[in-house]
DNA sequence: AACCAGGTTATGC
DNA sequence: GCATAACATGGT
């Protein structure tokens, strides 16, 4: 099935391409020669989607015809954030000498989410204090390990593992994936609380970001960074930037040449003027930091 | 070889 | 309340 989606004039499929394609592969999508491929679960339905774009449109191509349309736009709609009017953010950014060519250099992209809270929280937990490729390295294994592998898809494909499924993987197990001992529990900490119902996307997706925050800090292993990286990643919120993130850091000592004794005063300064839109700033910054001479 | 990684919790003052 | 240590390993 073809599910054709007309795009916004101001999205840049390209961006996407790029920021899906990095080098960084945790098997929960691939892109393959402009075509950007991923697992997901409508019910206990478990299907690819297979997406690429033309001039004016998104396609979406879809490995089953008994789903559901709306459905499946929804999702994409909400990975890509798609129908974000970005207008009011760049004006932000023009208005800032520094920042002003980020508006131009990555002009058209949209915030790319992980549309799934418990993935978004794991990998929070996973890349807590270590550095990106090692982590990406251990979500794969775990991935691997745990999650379910989608059939008849063209590449590698996997659906993160889900919360009952970590609950029964060990301790031992999990931190012979190069966990620390304390992140093997939180994981597991938040299995549990996802399948306790202590949290759970539905609920979190209707509630106003700053009290989703709140509540994912009552977690163990869940401290203000996760709170705000997860918040913008899975559920959309707009005024998340993980205070102290050192790719923030990198990225404003860079542009702004900060004095590094009044950074974190200055980067509160900064992020500021950017309410409403302080994830997009946040998620421009670290685009900076990943252009294509870094990867790995 | 020291120091930092897309931090968080536990402990001590 | 705030500073500091511990966590475990990889990259520079």
């Amino acid at each position: 099935m073809l599910i054709p989606i007309t795009l916004p004039r101001t999205f840049s499929f390209k961006e996407c391409l790029w920021f899906l394609d990095r080098g960084l592969d945790d098997l929960m999508h691939k892109v393959i020669i402009d075509h950007i491929y991923k697992a997901c679960q409508f019910g206990n339905q478990i299907i690819y989607l297979n997406i690429s774009a033309n001039d004016s449109e998104l396609l979406i191509q879809c490995n089953s015809n008994q789903i559901e349309v709306q459905k499946v736009i929804q999702y994409v709609e909400r990975w890509f954030d798609l129908r974000r009017d970005l207008k009011p953010f760049y004006t932000l950014l023009s208005d800032d000498e520094d920042f002003a060519p980020l508006a131009t250099n990555y002009r058209s992209l949209h915030l790319i989410g992980i549309p799934d809270l418990f993935e978004a929280l794991c990998w929070c937990i996973i890349g807590q204090q270590i550095n990106l490729n090692f982590a990406y390295r251990i979500k794969r294994r775990l991935v691997e390990l745990y999650g379910q592998s989608v059939e008849g898809a063209p590449c590698e494909l996997y659906l993160f593992p889900t919360p009952e499924k970590l609950s029964e993987v060990s301790l031992e197990q999990l931190k012979a994936l190069q966990l620390t001992t304390r992140k093997a529990e939180y994981l597991k900490g938040l299995a549990e609380a996802f399948i306790s119902g202590i949290i759970t996307e539905k609920e979190f997706l209707k509630l106003d970001e700053e009290q989703a925050k709140e509540r994912l800090l009552l977690q163990r292993g869940i401290g203000p960074w996760t709170a705000h990286y997860a918040t913008m990643k899975a559920l959309g919120g707009m005024d998340c930037w993980p205070i102290g993130d050192s790719g923030i850091n990198r990225a404003l000592l860079q542009l702004k040449r900060l004095d590094a004794k009044t950074k974190h005063a200055a980067t509160r300064a900064v992020f500021e003027k950017f309410k409403g839109w302080q994830s997009y700033l946040c998620y421009y910054l670290w685009r900076t930091q990943r252009e294509p001479s870094d990867q790995a």
